[in-house]
RNA sequence: GCGCCUGUAGCUCAGUUGGAUAGAGCAGUAGCCUUCUAAGCUAUUGGUCGAGGGUUCGAAUCCUUCCAGGCGCGCCA
């Protein structure tokens, strides 16, 4: 629709130019709004106002001009210029009442767009090291993460979720040791304890499970425990796993799922990290000081050089970093999304500067990130530390567990990444019903039921019958509803590209409640039967967008409550 | 000290990439269930958009300087 608009706005000021009224050597960039205000009409253009310097004449008089130059079209009712100088359209009614045609055409793919024209996209999110249970921000990556890739394939895009983890580096081994010192029956308070042990309660599940001898599946492998407490190597392998499988159920009761888990250590393995380090040599950008290897990432605009090679031998974590973004772009990534807490923004910088630094073409600002802010906890009025060591500890699955799958995915994706969260179990525990994902849950539920309703009455309804039968909505509460179901495209559209999942969420919200406040102002199961058809095919149309929404979500629909 | 993020109603947050009189929810106040699920609705109270300066037809939004909070600044990840 703002299409068509714009080229009826582009042909007026062609025949104004040839006129004589505006310069011919104008490029305007025809911008169209949705207006905020119904009194304004439905979609708004401030041309007028971006022209008045060029055409030498007040906005109200250009936007006068333009008007009348405006081509007749079915679907614009009438313009009006307004305020400042403002052109508003008013649609027909044909025009508003389309949408529930695209609606109940497109189902589960009304709002999808083919944007993305099928190229690769890769998600990576989580990305936990296997040294313990999956904690809230973990919870706020995965519900960001899930939805983002919901988003992406929604419109049009080849989308692979990845999640990627250390296996193999120090804190594997103090993870070992930790589980090992459990199996001798010592804890966080004995001298023998391990420097940098976790303490967590978890590590004595690890042990007795490994003392015993249990076999563990994860999503990527498969460990028996060999139950030999002298054996770190075979306990560090079934630590792992263990707390693999652990992170593995929490995202299954997340409902998150990935294509790919990818190792660190099969970079070594591979030789990529080796490849990586010869290649920043031979290009130049490293240098050798206190018997470290250094990159030089000032020159890529970090604020200072990096170690690449301890002066022990062994490589940071600021290398594989570099040969896994290599292997990525290698793998015909050219879109890469890394879903982080912002706690790592510093290593933005640092990856992008060593993969500029290997010159192999990877563009400037690649990959993308999206950075959530740190996740608060309270619990009785108090904030809860999280630390694994410490062994104070808010899970994931603890939230799922008290709270709900749901409410959870809800609360950890409807916020803007960029802004702090504070999640107050109390208030999650207490106010349950009072969680906005019910609210939205429940207008889906209402549809449903007045569908029952109608079955139960033994009285039949026809789509066909309600969509013959549109121009029998003229209640506003009916106007606003489709005016906000034409916009659920655009905002899926900018959410995906924007990144921005929230956005959704509070598209939901509107929804909803412009639903709920049309239910309880009329009736739909009026005796008028085309009246009763048209709005039990709106309210479906209401349906499908919520239902559709709620999955980018990865929130369920029900139909009942 | 430097870098990134944030600052909008008592609280939690939106704000369509610079548009018209800044919006929701919760909390508060006053109402609505013999009628399709009251997990709902209606009305109403509440704001110098952290502060100052700038850019322009127009700023919560862009620039700048301060103030406040969070995170980061390791040969940890």
């Amino acid at each position: 629709m703002k299409e068509e608009l714009s080229q009826l706005i582009q042909s007026s000021l062609e025949t104004l130019v040839a006129q004589g009224d505006l310069p011919s050597d104008i490029t305007p960039a025809i911008q169209i709004d949705r207006t905020r205000d119904k009194a304004h009409g439905d979609l708004a253009s401030n041309i007028a106002l971006t022209l008045a310097k060029a055409a030498g004449a007040p906005p109200r008089d250009v936007a006068a001009k333009i008007c009348a130059a405006l081509p007749d079209a079915r679907f614009v009712e009438k313009t009006e210029i307004a305020g400042p100088g403002f052109i508003n359209f008013f649609l027909s009614q044909d025009s508003n009442q389309a949408v529930v045609h695209k609606i109940l055409d497109a189902g589960e793919r009304f709002g999808h767009s083919d944007a993305g024209k099928g190229q690769k996209v890769q998600v990576e999110f989580v990305s936990a090291n296997p040294t313990g249970p999956l904690h809230v921000g973990h919870g706020r990556g995965a519900a960001v993460g899930d939805s983002l890739c919901r988003l992406m394939a929604a419109t049009g895009w080849d989308v692979s979720s990845e999640f990627y983890y250390n296996d193999a580096g120090q804190q594997i081994s103090n993870l070992a040791l930790s589980v090992q010192a459990r199996c001798r029956g010592l804890g966080p308070d004995d001298a023998e304890w391990p420097a940098d042990g976790y303490a967590g309660g978890y590590i004595q599940d690890v042990a007795d499970a490994y003392r015993a001898g249990d076999t563990v599946d994860a999503q990527d492998r498969h460990v028996e425990a060999a139950g030999d407490v002298e054996n770190l190597d075979a306990i560090r392998d079934f630590a792992v796993a263990y707390l693999r499988r652990e992170q593995d159920q929490d995202l299954k009761a997340f409902a998150v799922d990935f294509d790919v888990y990818f190792l660190e250590s099969s970079l070594y393995n591979s030789g990529e990290v080796e490849a990586t380090v010869e290649r920043l040599i031979a290009g130049g950008h490293t240098y050798e000081k206190d018997g470290a290897l250094w990159l030089r990432t000032t020159e890529f605009g970090d604020d200072k050089d990096r170690v690449m090679r301890k002066s022990e031998g062994g490589y940071t974590y600021f290398l594989p970093d570099v040969a896994y973004h290599l292997n990525k772009w290698q793998r015909g990534f050219t879109r890469v999304i890394n879903e982080q807490g912002a706690d790592h923004h510093s290593t933005v910088t640092r990856v992008r500067a060593g993969l500029q630094a290997l010159d192999t073409g990877i563009p400037e600002g690649w990959p993308d990130y999206v950075l959530h802010q740190m996740v608060t906890v309270m619990r009785d009025g108090e904030e809860v530390k999280l630390s694994k060591r410490a062994g104070s500890y808010v899970t994931l699955r603890d939230l799922i567990d008290e709270v709900g799958r749901d409410a959870t995915r809800y609360f950890l994706v409807a916020r803007a990444a960029t802004s702090q969260l504070t999640f107050d179990i109390d208030l999650a525990l207490s106010q349950s019903n009072d969680n906005p994902v019910y609210y939205i849950q429940y207008a889906h539920a209402r549809v449903c039921s007045v569908v029952r309703k109608l079955a139960e009455q033994g009285i039949g309804w026809e789509k066909s019958d309600g969509l013959a039968h549109l121009d029998r909505l003229e209640e506003d509460a009916e106007k606003a509803l489709l005016r906000r179901l034409d916009r659920f495209p655009e905002v899926v559209s900018q959410a995906a590209s924007a990144a921005e999942p929230h956005s959704v969420a509070t598209y939901l919200r509107e929804l909803a409640a412009d639903f709920h406040s049309y239910y309880n102002a009329h009736k739909m199961l009026v005796d008028d039967e085309s009246l009763r058809a048209a709005r039990l095919t709106l309210s479906e149309a209401v349906r499908q967008v919520i239902a559709n929404g709620l999955h980018l979500l990865g929130v369920s629909a029900p139909e009942s409550m």
